[in-house]
RNA sequence: GGGGCAGUAGGGUAGCCUGGUCCAUCCUAGAGCGUUUGGGACGCUUUGACCCCAGUUCGAAUCUGGGCUGCCCCA
C-alpha cells in the first residue's frame, strides 16, 4: 500500500516528517478531492478506535454515551449572540432539500450546544434531574480559511468527543470544570503526553462560556497543540435556551453548565510527541497492534519455527494481547523496518538459534534488546510493554521540560520561542498581551498554569512592567 | 489575512524554459514464477501516469486563462 523503502525525512525536519508519516504509516490518505477533508486508512481507523475506547472507558465512569442529530436548525443556532459571532463564519449551511430552497436553513454543526441544548431544556424538570453528564462522539464541520492539515486542522473533525453537562449551581458546575480537568490529564498520562493546563485568556475563551480551560502539548518542533478544552458556560446557554429545574423550594432555577471537548489532535499529539526518524511509536494502550512475532525461517527447520510462533502467539492472545505473526515472504530486516514504522511497542523474533536455546529475542520500539527465557514468557513480554509505556512518557517529559523556557523581556521571549515555550509575567491587560504577541508573533495561551515545572506567582509584566500573573506563550498550531 | 511555488503510474522523479524526437525517463511499489530469509534479497516476465475546463496552434505534458488540490514563507 505504501512505499516503505524510501527513508523518512527526519523529525528534526517536523513538517516533512509529519506529512510523510501520516501517509507512510497509513494514518490518512490525504488525497481525497476536498480541501480539509481526509480518509482513515484503516491501521489510522484501529488507533483511533484504541484510543477513543479508552477514553470512553475514562469517561463512561460517570458520563453517559448519547448522540445528537449533525443538522441544526438556523432558528435554535442563532439563539445565542456570543456563539453565532464565535462560529458565524465558519458554519456550512445546507440552504436546499433536493431542488426545493429550505423555510429554515440548517447548520451542519460546528458543535453541538445548539442541537443538544433545547433538548435539554425538555429532559430536566427538577433537582433530581441534575447532575446531567452527556458525550457524544461525532463528526463537526467547520469552513477553516487557514491552511489546514492532516488530524489539527480540518473541515470536517471526524473525531470530536464532546461532554455536555448541566448543574444546579455556578460551584458545581466549577467542580465539574475540574474533574473534566483529572480526566483530562489520565487520558494524557495514559498516552504518555505530557500536558500543560491553562485559563484562556477571556478575549479568547469558547463563545459564549465563562472562562475557559485549555490543555496543550508540545510538539517537536516547539509549536504547541491544543488538545482539549474545558468550559464553563455558566447560564450563558440555559438563560436562551430556558434550561431550567425546580429547586427544593419549588422555585425555577436556571442550570449552569459546562462542555468538554477532546478531538483527533490528541492522535496527532500521540504521533507528534513521540515519533522518531524511523516512524511512529505508540503508547501499548492504544497500539493497534502491541507485540509482533516475527519468525526467522529457515528452509530446512520451517515448520518447527512456525509451530513454535503459532505456540506463542496463542499464549500471548489469550491474555487479550494485540498480537500479531508476520509470516510474510520477506527478510526479517524487511520486516523489522515496517513494524517500526508503524509504531509496535514490541517484537519478539523466533529463529533456529532460540529454538535450540529454548529462548525468545525481544526488541522493544526504542530498540532495546532483551533475551528471554521460553517458560515464563507472558510474565516477560507484559513487563516489557510495561517498560516502553514508561520510558516514552519519560522521553515525552524530558522533552516537554527542556523546551519550557522563562523570560523577562520580549527579546528573550522572542529568541526562546524558537522551538520553545517561553513562561513569562503578565499584567492580565489585552494592550500588553497584544503588545508581547506583536513583538514575538505569538499567542499568550493562557494563566493559572498547572504543570508540575511551572511556578505560578507575582511578578513584573513583561510588557508594562505592573505586578502580573504567572503567564503561557507559544506558537500554535 | 498577505505572498511564493507546485500538480506526470500507488509513492518519488526526468522531460516543460526553446511545442513535434514522448504510444513519456529512472527509482520504488503491485502481479506472476523461481531461488532466498538473524536489519531494507536476487533473477526473469508483467501491470500502471501527463489534475480538471477552456483557449492558442497543423500539433500541447510543455504556452495562456480560470478552477480544484497541495506545499512553503510572512502577519
Amino acid at each position: 500500500m505504501s512505499d516503505e523503502t524510501e527513508r523518512l525525512p527526519p523529525r528534526s525536519d517536523f513538517s516533512a516528517w509529519y506529512n510523510e508519516i501520516i501517509r507512510r504509516a497509513e494514518i490518512m490518505d490525504v488525497r481525497y478531492p476536498v480541501k480539509g477533508l481526509y480518509v482513515w486508512y484503516p491501521f489510522g481507523f484501529a488507533l483511533r478506535n484504541h484510543t477513543y475506547t479508552h477514553l470512553r472507558s475514562l469517561l463512561n465512569r460517570d458520563h453517559e454515551e448519547t448522540l445528537f442529530p449533525l443538522l441544526i436548525p438556523e432558528t435554535e443556532f442563532m439563539k445565542e449572540a456570543e456563539h453565532i459571532k464565535g462560529f458565524e463564519d465558519e458554519v456550512y449551511w445546507v440552504t436546499h432539500g433536493g431542488l426545493s430552497p429550505l423555510d429554515v436553513k440548517l447548520a451542519l454543526r460546528p458543535t453541538s450546544e445548539t442541537a443538544i441544548y433545547p433538548m435539554y431544556a425538555l429532559w430536566i424538570r427538577s433537582h433530581a434531574d441534575l447532575p446531567l453528564k452527556l458525550y457524544q462522539i461525532v463528526n463537526t464541520l467547520r469552513y477553516e480559511t487557514k491552511h489546514t492539515r492532516p488530524l489539527i486542522r480540518l473541515r470536517e473533525i471526524t473525531s470530536f468527543m464532546e461532554s455536555h453537562t448541566v448543574h444546579a449551581t455556578w460551584d458545581e458546575a466549577n467542580k465539574q470544570v475540574e474533574s473534566e480537568l483529572v480526566l483530562s490529564q489520565e487520558f494524557y498520562h495514559d498516552l504518555g503526553i505530557p500536558i500543560i493546563i491553562s485559563k484562556r485568556p477571556n478575549w479568547d475563551k469558547f463563545p459564549g462560556a465563562d472562562f475557559t480551560m485549555a490543555v496543550d502539548t508540545v510538539m517537536p518542533d516547539g509549536k504547541t497543540l491544543q488538545i482539549g478544552t474545558i468550559h464553563h458556560l455558566g447560564e450563558h446557554f440555559s438563560r436562551t435556551f430556558n434550561i431550567t429545574y425546580e429547586d427544593v423550594n419549588g422555585r425555577q432555577q436556571f442550570g449552569s453548565q459546562t462542555c468538554y471537548g477532546i478531538s483527533e489532535r490528541c492522535i496527532a499529539a500521540i504521533i507528534g510527541v513521540h515519533g522518531d526518524d524511523k516512524g511512529l511509536v505508540l503508547p501499548v494502550t492504544v497500539a493497534p497492534t502491541q507485540v509482533v512475532i516475527t519468525p526467522i525461517i529457515i528452509n530446512k527447520r520451517a515448520d518447527e519455527i512456525f509451530a513454535a510462533v503459532k505456540t506463542l502467539e496463542k499464549e500471548l492472545k489469550a491474555t487479550g494481547l494485540r498480537v500479531k505473526t508476520d509470516t510474510r515472504d520477506m527478510r526479517p530486516g524487511a520486516k523489522y523496518y515496517h513494524w517500526e514504522l508503524h509504531g509496535v511497542p514490541l517484537r519478539v523474533e523466533i529463529g533456529p538459534r532460540d529454538l535450540d536455546n529454548n529462548q525468545f529475542v525481544c526488541v522493544n520500539r526504542l530498540g532495546i534488546k532483551t533475551v528471554v527465557p521460553r517458560e515464563n514468557v507472558v510474565e516477560s513480554v507484559k513487563m516489557l510493554l510495561d517498560d516502553v509505556n514508561d520510558q516514552i512518557l519519560e522521553r515525552a517529559e524530558k522533552h516537554l521540560k527542556n523546551h519550557l523556557m522563562t523570560a523577562t523581556t520580549p527579546e528573550e521571549c522572542n529568541e526562546r520561542l524558537n522551538g520553545n515555550v517561553v513562561v513569562v509575567h503578565w499584567c492580565g491587560y489585552r494592550d500588553c498581551a497584544e503588545k508581547l504577541e506583536k513583538l514575538t508573533n505569538s499567542t499568550i495561551l493562557g494563566t493559572e498554569i498547572r504543570n508540575k515545572y511551572v511556578i505560578n506567582g507575582e511578578n513584573p509584566c513583561i510588557i508594562c512592567g505592573k505586578m502580573g500573573k504567572t503567564a503561557l506563550v507559544g506558537r500554535s498550531y
